[in-house]
This record gives C-alpha cells, structure tokens and sequence, in this order.
DNA sequence: AGTCTATTGATAAGGGTTATCATTTACAGA
DNA sequence: TCTGTAAATGATAACCCTTATCAATAGACT
C-alpha cells in the first residue's frame, strides 16, 4: 500500500515533469484524497476528503486536479451518472465493466471475456478502429431481491 | 407513417388519461416535433422542432414532456452525450446498441445476440435480475480511419 | 535570492435541468 | 353548455456541476 501510493505519486511526478508542470501541495493532497477513497467517487467526495487533509483547498483546483489524474492515467471516468460524474482509480485497476443494483446502488465490478470478444467482433463487423467501451449492466441485486420476496 | 404517429398519440393519451393528466396542446406539439425529429435528439432539438411547430412553447413543457414520453414508453434515453441527455424513439424501434465514432460522430445502431447472451450469464452469474443495460462501444469509423491514412 | 511561469483559490459565469408560481386550460359533471 | 376544480402552462428564478477569470502566490530554474 505504501509502495503503491510512492508509485503513483511517482506517476504523477513524471507525467507533469514531463510537460513541464509542477508538482505542488494541492496536487499532493488531491491526490492523497483520491488514492484514499473507494471506486467511484464524485469529485465532491474528493474534495471533502481533500479538505480533511488541507481545508483551503479550493473546489476548483480539486476539479482541475482529478482532469489532470485522469490524463496521467491514474485515474478513470467510470459511469458518469445522473447529473455528476464519478471516478475510480486507474492504476493497478484493470478494465471492467459495472452491474449496478437500481434499488440500493450496490456495484459489481466484472469482467467477461466473451462479452469482450463479441465487442471486438462487432468492431470488425462495421470497419471501426476500437477506442475503448461502456457497459452498464442495470438490475436488482439478491439482497434487493429477498427484501421484495417478503 | 400516418398511422404510427396515430398510434402513438393514442399511446399517450391512454398513458394520461389512466393517471388523470390532460391531453394538452403543448404536448401534441412536442410529441409531433418529437416525432418529426430522427434518432438521438437532444431536448434542445425538440424545443427548436417544437417551436417550428408552435412559437411560444415553453422550454420547461418540452422538459417535462419529454420525460412524460420516456414514462409513457414512446422515448428512450439513448446515450447521455458530456452534459445534456440524447432521446430516440421508444415505440416500435427495438432494443439495440450504440457503436460511435469519436471524430465525427458517426452512429451505428447495432445488435449482437452473443453480447445479449453473455448479459444474462452475468446476471445469473451474480444473481441479479435483469432491468436493463447500455452498451457504448467507442472507435473511428472506416471514413474517418481513411482520412488519417492519406 | 531573483526571475519567470505555472498554479492557486475566490468568485463569477456557463450550460443543462428543475422548481416556483400566477395564469390559463382541459375535462368531468351539473 | 356552463361551471368547478385540478392539472398544465410559460416566464422566471433557482439549482447543480463544471469551467473561466484573474490577481495573488508559489514552484523551479539560474
Ligand atoms: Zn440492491
Ligand atoms: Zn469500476
Ligand atoms: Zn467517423
Ligand atoms: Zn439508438
């Protein structure tokens, strides 16, 4: 846990020095904040935990950070839902996709590999170059489910 | 054609008329825009066809007539674009997937019965009951990956 | 330390959507 | 057809999330 936050901040570092930007508090802080959260956060949940660590820090700098974690790639957009959209880390997190209970918000992260393989083939089928895709799988979890049976 | 647009305003009416709302003349004229309108189409789009229709509607109508039509079965939303939400036309148009160019935009409306199949083994997998997904698949399309080509 | 530029945070502005509310309208019943 | 009542309308303000503005600040280099 440690060695993975050293890693991504040390991500962050190159990626910025890399363009010529500077690492600075508030983008420590962001960063901390975010790598201290679960999956699939709001950026307003970054920026409360954000100001645990730093109050002051402003709502903008937060927004502008998290973008910036997006672009070095340790972060990802995740299912944008209504209105605000949410985040979960990207580094040392593979792709998958989301089952999502309607009832109480549950997530299932998953993977299945012939969904993945019936995408590639649809990208075949109409001659499009792959970019990347989004599967939301909406439902009603088990624990919804029994609460309905009685 | 005559008759689809017959058959779904009957649709609406009966929609209202089962729940005590009324069959106003703003919601003709945002249904026939609605309706008038191709696959996709934002609330902006509809208020503008509206509008060609009957100067004078207001926006907030369309807003909420809109979501009246989603509830009533005769919109969909399809794929909720950055910041404003897209629509198509729910009646008589099937269930299907999105495969969308990001350069220009291009869309695919496709159908994969594997990639179906594959859904309900996740959901059985997982012990949900099923409710619904959308699946966005992102890439250049065939126009597009010629013109990177010259 | 000094210079130069990126960054900050407060604030305003923006875009899409919803709430408010006085007025108008639909529609069931007399 | 007339009336009463509740729903619907449209103008407007409010709302939420996000981005732009900008003077002040703080990195990074010499
Ligand atoms: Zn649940
Ligand atoms: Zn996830
Ligand atoms: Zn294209
Ligand atoms: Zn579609």
């Amino acid at each position: 846990m440690e060695y993975a936050l050293r890693d991504e901040r040390a991500l962050l570092e190159k990626y910025l020095r890399d363009r010529g930007l500077k690492m600075t508090r508030a983008r420590e802080t962001v960063l901390d904040a975010f790598l201290g959260l679960e999956s699939h956060v709001s950026v307003e949940a970054v920026i409360e935990a954000a100001r645990r660590l730093d109050p002051g820090v402003g709502q903008a700098t937060v927004f502008r950070t998290v973008k910036l974690l997006v672009d070095a790639g340790l972060a990802r957009e995740a299912c944008h839902d209504d209105g605000s959209r949410l985040f979960e880390h990207a580094y040392n997190h593979a792709h998958h996709d989301h089952l999502t209970c309607t009832r109480c918000g549950a997530v299932v992260e998953f993977i299945d590999p012939d969904i993945e393989r019936s995408q590639e083939a649809v990208y075949r089928r109409y001659g499009f170059r792959s970019s990347g895709h989004r599967l939301e799988l909406y439902g009603v979890c088990p624990d919804c489910a029994a609460k309905d049976a009685e």
